[in-house]
Parts: structure tokens; C-alpha cells; sequence
RNA sequence: GGUCCCAUCGUCUAGCGGUCUAGGACGUCGGCCUCUCACGCCGAAAACAGGGGUUCGAGUCCCCUUGGGACCGCCA
């Protein structure tokens, strides 16, 4: 058994989105599952509309994701000479013709075409050129291009897709297409195969969008005497829409990148993204990437295109709900030495990266973000709304500062009252933390929950958080008191 | 318009003829927990597009209709 080779072809032609980081996805599973290697392969042919930055994001993008290849990135404008050497092989058997129908011709016969309500299909007129009458016209300067001569025959011509089953098309039903413009560079449906050729590709697994050339393919594999590889076409993304993504309709909320940007964790995207189009028959959800790897398997493709259920200018949910959850999954459940990683990464950016984190802190730190992750969502929630615990500047949540402190009058003299008290505390624990702010609440008179509120919006800015006493413990006794001070301060700016 | 693909809760999906009064996840709503929020736990509302067949029996097989999508480039 010959060995498992896939390939991600990316067209460096705009960052990487979704739906391409999608199909690297399946590629690479497929590859790691059954031992295989996973080719990296730039189809920058059309050099107009390739960039470097484009191929540096798309290559950053896999990168960030954790999929990795085997080999490449090949560029294929690289192998540009064996993709003319083939056309040309195919023109000298016969099995292409060129064609010096131009541009506006073709393009009048379509839309005449298109009025008729007929087939939008190429009439085959230089099909019967005969070779002198070819070199004729070549040689009187016409351009011109290179046709496939699709073979008249009866009958059809099919492949077992392993998602969609059997598909098939009548020979008679395909036109002669075009695999070399008019300048002599070959075009992509050559150019791909000529290359899966050479790279012993055996696995082609990509979107739906390419099925209708999956046939013309086949019928070059058949040409250029080589064998087809196992085909699988995946649904698509639609917008919740119906429309297939793209960059250029949706913007940034489709590229991989804005996932990075927001807080995501690679691995939560990936877990995100596999699940559009793809399931086990038990109910897991969520897969370590052994555990993927482990589970993937071609059958488990659905044929119905899925919807990526984002809603633009959404507040709570700027993206797909379940890949915010599944996010906050592994936010609050990967192991803490992990997230620190990715918390140190935030700070940096943010400014509010401390050494003694990593050193004499290392405890404090790590026990403080097993503390506040529970509630977050993203990466960004650390320096947002986890902000207090990490620097003196942090900003109030309005709604907390109305409804915990500025509603009541009381809390500007309490709270400072308590801070002296707290002050003098010897011990600061969660029971003596505990003890002192009960008893204060107790001796004033008024319930411990408008102390306790009060205390975590002056202490945190926020309006929900981990228990008091435990937010309390981790930012400690001389921030406590100095926030509680300070709470007079916010009736006068408020 | 032509060719092709697809069709279960709002979304992602389980279901491969009887175990389906259709299961799970996210989201939504309610409850428990509680100093708040979250987590966790419990519970609720929520779907087989429609019509014909085949069969003792259809969400599951076939056909039609409807709906959605892709492609129809000298882009990839």
C-alpha cells in the first residue's frame, strides 16, 4: 500500500478565512490519522493577484492553528515549465487543440447562449482545425488559446466521492476547456493536476465549489495516463445568509486571524471549525488533538452545506455562540501552566506583563488566573475585565459602579470605615478577610451583601466575580485598602 | 437559463426500515447553588419542507414538488 499524501493548496490571493483554514483542517487530520504527509503547496499562478503578504499570512495562519506539513510550501509558479511541457504533450497526441476563438466571440456565443436558455458550453468551433490550417493562423499572429478535446464517447464519466457517492456526468455534456491562455500560461485545472501528479498526490479532500471540476480533472488524470486520487468534497460554510463565505463579502469575522486577535486559543478553532461539517455518531464535541485524530474519518463528512451562525454587530456574541463556547471551555479547562502561556503572551501586548509572574509569583499568579477564568470567554478577558488583579489603572464597569456603590450613599463613608478597620487586620485569609467584613456589616447595621457588593465593584471594577473573600486573598491587604480608601473619589467623578 | 449537489430543533448535528411519543451540543427560558456573576447540576420550549409511492412498518428507500447552494472565466 502506497503511502497517504494530501495537499493544501492554498491562492495566495487574501488571508487565511475560515473556510481554508477548514479545508487544512481535513487534510492534515486525514493525514496524521492515517500516517500520511501533508503538503503545503502555494497555487500562485495567477501572479497578479498573488502577494507575499498574502502568503506570509496564510503560512502564519496554519502556523498559529498548530497544523503542520510535512512538506513545502512548494510554489507552484516554480514548476511552471513542466505544466507548458504537459500542455504541449497533450497538443502533440492530439488530446488538445488550439483554439483562436477570441475573447468577444466567445463571449457573445455566451450570452446568446444565455438568451436562448441553453447550455453556456463552448461550440467546439476550432475543434476540426486542421494543423496546417492551425499553424496558418498562428503563423499570421493569431492568439490563440489551448482546448482539452474532451473524447466522444457515449456514456458517462464518474468517480466514488467519499462524501457525496457516486457522481457522474455524461461525456457529451462537458465542453472542450481551456488549460492554456493565450499568453502560454497554463491555467489552474492543469496546473493542479500536473502537480498532484508530481507530488504522488493520493487524497484530494477540498469544497464542494470544486466539483465540476473534479470531472474535467478526471479527464486529464485519464490523458496524462496517470491514476486519479480518492476524491472527497466537503460542504461549504454559508453565512447564516445562505451565501458562501468569502473574504471579500464578510471581512475581518472570517479570517483566522480576528480569532487570534480576539482571544481565541488556536486549538478552540480548531476543535470549532472541524465540527462544521463533521461529527462522530456518539456525541463528543469536544477532542484533544489526539483525540481527533483519532475520531476523524472521512464518513463522518456531512453533505449539507453548514452555516457559520455569526450576526454582525452582535454585543454578546461577535462570532459563531459555539465557538465562543467551546473557547471558554478550554479556557477554564486546559491546565493553568497552558494558559499562562497564553495570559503572558496578552500581558506583554498589554503592558501588564510582570517578571516576578514567572518568578517569585509564579503561585500567586497562576492561582489567581485559575480563580477568574471561570467566567471568561476569550484571552482578552484577562486584561479586560481581569485587569484589577494585575494593575492599579483599571476601569469601573458602569452598570456595577451605579448599582453597587453610587446607588448607595451609605457605602462612601462605610467603605473607607472598613478599609481602616481591615487595615489593622494582622492576619489577611480568607477566614479573617471573612470575619472582619461580617462583623463589620453586623456592628453598621446593614446587610453583609451590600458591603460585600460594594466592596468587589471598589476592589475590582467589576459587577460579578469570584468569591469576595478569594478576590480579596489574591489582590491582598494593602490594594484592598487603598481601593477602599478610595471610594469617595467615585461618587465625585460619577 | 443549463449542469450538479443538498434538505432533522434558531445554529452545529445523532439517526444508516421497527429500540423515534426523534437524542446531544450551543443559544434561549426557568430552577438549584449563592455575597454577585460564572462554573456545575436539574428542568422547559424548540425540528423530521410538502406530496406521492415501496413496505406489515419510513425521519430512514424511490419519485415529484418546493426550498437552499455550487459551478457555468484565457481566476484558483
Amino acid at each position: 500500500m502506497s503511502e497517504v499524501r494530501l495537499r493544501f493548496p492554498p491562492s495566495p490571493t487574501g488571508y487565511l478565512h475560515i473556510g481554508g483554514a477548514r479545508t487544512a483542517i481535513f487534510n492534515w487530520l486525514f493525514a496524521r490519522k492515517h500516517g500520511g504527509k501533508l503538503i503545503l503547496r502555494i497555487e500562485d499562478t495567477d501572479a497578479e493577484r498573488s502577494t507575499k503578504e498574502s502568503i506570509e499570512g496564510i503560512i502564519d495562519g496554519l502556523v498559529w492553528l498548530g497544523i503542520d506539513w510535512d512538506e513545502g510550501p512548494y510554489f507552484q509558479s516554480e514548476f511552471a515549465s513542466e505544466h507548458v511541457a504537459v500542455a504541449r504533450r497533450l497538443l502533440e497526441e492530439g488530446k488538445a487543440y488550439r483554439c483562436f476563438c477570441t475573447k468577444e466571440e466567445l463571449d457573445a456565443k455566451r450570452e446568446a447562449a444565455l438568451k436562448a436558455k441553453r447550455d453556456i458550453k463552448y461550440d467546439g468551433t476550432c475543434r476540426n482545425l486542421s494543423k496546417e490550417e492551425g499553424d496558418r493562423l498562428e503563423a499570421s499572429g493569431r492568439p490563440n488559446v489551448i482546448r482539452f478535446k474532451v473524447p466522444e464517447r457515449d456514456g458517462f464519466i464518474g468517480y466514488d466521492d467519499k462524501v457525496l457517492g457516486r457522481i457522474e456526468k455524461h461525456y457529451s455534456e462537458i465542453e472542450d476547456f481551456v488549460i492554456v491562455r493565450s499568453n502560454g500560461r497554463p491555467l489552474y485545472l492543469l496546473c493542479n493536476v500536473v502537480d498532484d501528479i508530481r507530488d504522488r498526490i493520493t487524497h484530494v479532500i477540498r469544497g464542494q465549489d470544486h466539483m465540476t471540476n473534479t470531472i474535467r480533472q478526471l479527464l486529464l488524470y485519464e490523458a496524462l495516463d496517470a491514476p486519479a486520487p480518492v476524491f472527497a468534497h466537503m460542504p461549504l460554510t454559508l453565512d447564516p445568509k445562505k451565501r458562501k463565505i468569502s473574504k471579500r463579502t464578510h471581512g475581518e469575522v472570517v479570517s483566522v486571524q480576528f480569532y487570534r486577535e480576539k482571544g481565541f486559543l488556536p486549538w478552540a478553532l480548531v476543535n470549532f471549525l472541524v465540527l462544521l461539517g463533521w461529527h462522530t455518531s456518539d456525541d463528543r464535541e469536544i477532542f484533544s488533538k489526539e483525540e481527533l485524530i483519532e475520531a476523524f474519518s472521512l464518513e463522518g463528512i456531512s453533505k449539507a452545506n453548514s452555516v457559520f451562525n455569526f450576526h454582525p454587530g452582535d454585543p454578546k456574541f461577535f462570532t459563531d455562540p459555539k465557538a465562543l463556547s467551546i473557547n471558554a471551555h478550554y479556557i477554564r479547562n486546559i491546565p493553568i501552566e497552558e494558559l499562562a502561556g497564553y495570559v503572558e503572551k496578552e500581558f506583554r501586548a498589554a503592558g501588564l506583563w510582570d517578571d516576578s509572574y514567572a518568578g517569585e509569583r509564579r503561585q500567586w499568579f497562576l492561582s489567581t488566573l485559575d480563580m477568574i477564568r471561570t467566567r471568561f470567554h476569550t484571552l482578552k478577558d484577562f486584561v479586560g475585565p481581569g485587569r484589577a488583579y494585575f494593575a492599579d489603572d483599571f476601569p469601573f464597569d458602569e452598570k456595577a459602579l451605579r448599582k453597587n456603590i453610587l446607588k448607595h450613599d451609605s457605602l462612601k463613608e462605610l467603605l473607607p470605615t472598613l478599609a481602616n478597620e481591615l487595615e489593622l487586620l494582622e492576619e489577611w485569609t480568607l477566614e479573617s478577610t471573612e470575619a472582619a467584613v461580617r462583623g463589620f456589616a453586623e456592628r453598621m447595621g446593614v446587610k453583609a451583601g451590600l458591603i460585600i457588593n460594594g466592596i468587589r465593584t471598589a476592589v475590582t471594577g467589576q459587577l460579578k466575580g469570584a468569591g469576595i473573600f478569594d478576590v480579596m486573598v489574591a489582590i491582598g491587604q494593602e490594594r484592598v485598602v487603598r481601593r477602599l480608601k478610595e471610594v469617595p473619589s467615585l461618587y465625585e467623578a460619577g
